[in-house]
RNA sequence: UCCUGAAUAGCUCAGCCGGUUAGAGCAUCUGACUGUUAAUCAGAGGGUCGCUGGUUCGAGUCCAGCUUCAGGAGCCA
């Protein structure tokens, strides 16, 4: 019997006139004669032609959109358009039928996105789905591969956490007790100590405050990892459990943070380039279909692949907090009261419109911000100095990008025990819990930075789609953990 | 959680000012055709109009509540 080969490579090799096996799924089948097929390696299908007039009509019958085949006959030079090779059938085996009548997923249907959620165990075999997930792999790859040749460690911190570290963010409660019955103290508390862990725990919101403690000793480390918020957001950008990637680097500053940071999107976005040609032509053309729905003035000037380009040849605008509240109160929109919310005073936080307005009008390229108030950012933060009129802020950054928003959330760490203590005692922040990571700034503390990148909104990102719950495989959101 | 909108055939949608038997395209099935490329042609089957209640002689259509979905906001990555 003749090697199975992948329909990718066979798409691509030049040698014909030779007996192979393909395996995959039927994407359609034409004229009782041609079948398109897919086998997950690539979205261009391969042609095979049956022999119809030679084939059993009950094997023909068999021959039904989503059914998995084995085919092997001769490679040859199609004689079609529309093609370069085809494969000419000698044998075709079925190996999983598929009924027509109860398989959801047609593809001549065009399928919604929406309607394609809803069947998220079979939405990989669509072509969008498809590019979407071998880029996601890409990245995925990339994000080790710049780490690993820059001889960072790859830390794994733990899933389950006693501390809610930031006190940012609502957790998922991780107990074995029976929650109907849990034991109970004398005041009538639920008893804890006899739970699993003798503790309350929960589900990780972040790797950081572990991922420090391993760069006090490794230099630099970094996690990739699933993590958990138990918030009730129901937006484009929002999961339950997504995917983030933490560096954590010692003797590092914020600039070092920002470079290396701006080092790792282009090198991952330039490795998807290379590796993932057609998916991302397919899915630049599939934006630029969508995108002609739109009004014209709000259609992108750039098509996904120049958008894309675009990021790795141009340096991403660096300003402080201050420059760009003074950008805000001076723009037109602001002046006119065409924002929802009126930049006047500094201190507040910046809503969507104005990340949205310095991003995609003002600079139109991504854009680094600095130094944020302090009153507004995570207790680890780095105090800087008070400016010339009294305003505290940390060392903070975010990197925010066209339609994506904060896609990068970092800082340098503050390193002075006696300002880190003073902080938490101001935030509420437990010192007793945290008594491990306070020990880092008693026992050879140094300077360090580190940031935290959302994984889904940097495939979000390059695979120019509009929804974070459809570039996670199985999107886990408020009221709904199917599959 | 808040705001706005939506829910009609397997999918994508139409259904006007409330009116008698609920429409299309695609998919599916049957047949024809056989080098197709979203194949084509002819025919057929397919509906608890999201759920509950209300108004009315009469509700897919109007009203209320609920559920789910989408977009936006907040929180953030």
């Amino acid at each position: 019997m003749s090697q199975r080969k992948k329909i990718k490579a066979l798409l691509e090799s030049t040698e014909t006139n030779v007996e192979i096996t393909v395996k995959g799924w039927v994407r359609s089948f034409r004229n009782n004669q041609f079948i398109a097929l897919n086998d997950g390696s690539t979205n261009n299908t391969l042609q095979v032609v049956v022999d119809f007039e030679n084939t059993d009509a009950a094997l023909l019958k068999r021959i039904t959109t989503g059914a998995a085949i084995s085919a092997t006959g001769l490679l040859v030079e199609s004689m079609g358009k529309g093609q370069r090779v085809e494969l000419k059938a000698k044998e075709i085996e079925i190996l999983g039928d598929c009924d027509p009548e109860s398989y959801p997923l047609q593809l001549k249907n065009r399928p919604s996105l929406e309607f394609l959620r809803e069947i998220a165990h079979l939405r990989f075999r669509t072509n969008t789905f498809g590019a979407i997930f071998r880029v996601r792999n890409s990245l995925s790859f990339a994000i080790h591969q710049f780490f690993q040749e820059r001889g960072f460690v790859y830390l794994h911190t733990p899933i389950i956490t006693a501390s809610d570290a930031e006190g940012a963010g609502e957790t998922f409660h991780v107990t074995n007790f029976d929650l109907a019955n849990p034991p109970k103290t004398d005041t009538g508390e639920i008893d804890f100590s006899e739970d699993f862990f003798a503790r309350p725990t929960n589900l990780t919101v972040s790797g950081q405050l572990e991922g420090e403690l391993g760069a006090m000793a490794l230099s630099d480390i970094y996690t990739f990892g699933p993590t958990f918020r138990a918030e009730n957001s129901n937006t484009t950008r929002h999961l339950a459990e997504f995917w983030m990637i933490e560096p954590e680097m010692a003797f590092y500053d914020l600039n070092d943070n920002m470079d290396l940071a701006e080092a790792l999107l282009k090198y991952v976005i330039k490795y998807a380039l290379d590796k993932n040609a057609d998916d991302l032509a397919f899915l630049s053309q599939r934006l630029a279909e969508e995108e002609k729905q739109k009004p014209q003035q709000d259609r992108s000037e750039m098509s996904l692949i120049e958008k894309l380009e675009f990021c790795l040849n141009n340096d991403f605008e660096r300003l402080t907090y201050t420059e760009a509240i003074n950008i805000l109160k001076e723009s037109t929109p602001n002046k006119k009261k065409k924002f929802q919310y009126l930049v006047e005073g500094w201190g507040t936080d910046l809503q969507s419109e104005h990340e949205r307005y310095l991003v995609e009008k003002h600079f139109k390229k991504p854009v680094i911000l600095t130094d944020y108030p302090k009153a507004i950012k995570a207790f680890y933060m780095r105090q800087n100095e008070p400016d010339a009129n009294g305003n505290e802020t940390v060392r903070a950054m975010d990197i925010l990008f066209p339609g994506i928003g904060e896609i990068v959330g970092g800082s340098q760490r503050e390193e002075r025990l006696d300002r880190l203590e003073k902080r938490m005692d101001e935030m509420g922040i437990p010192k007793e819990e945290l008594w491990w990571y306070l020990d880092t700034r008693r026992f050879g503390a140094c300077p360090h930075a580190g940031f935290g990148l959302g994984f889904e909104r940097l495939v979000l990102f390059v695979t120019g789609m509009g929804n974070i719950r459809d570039v996670i495989p199985f999107p886990r959101f408020p009221k709904n953990a199917e599959f």
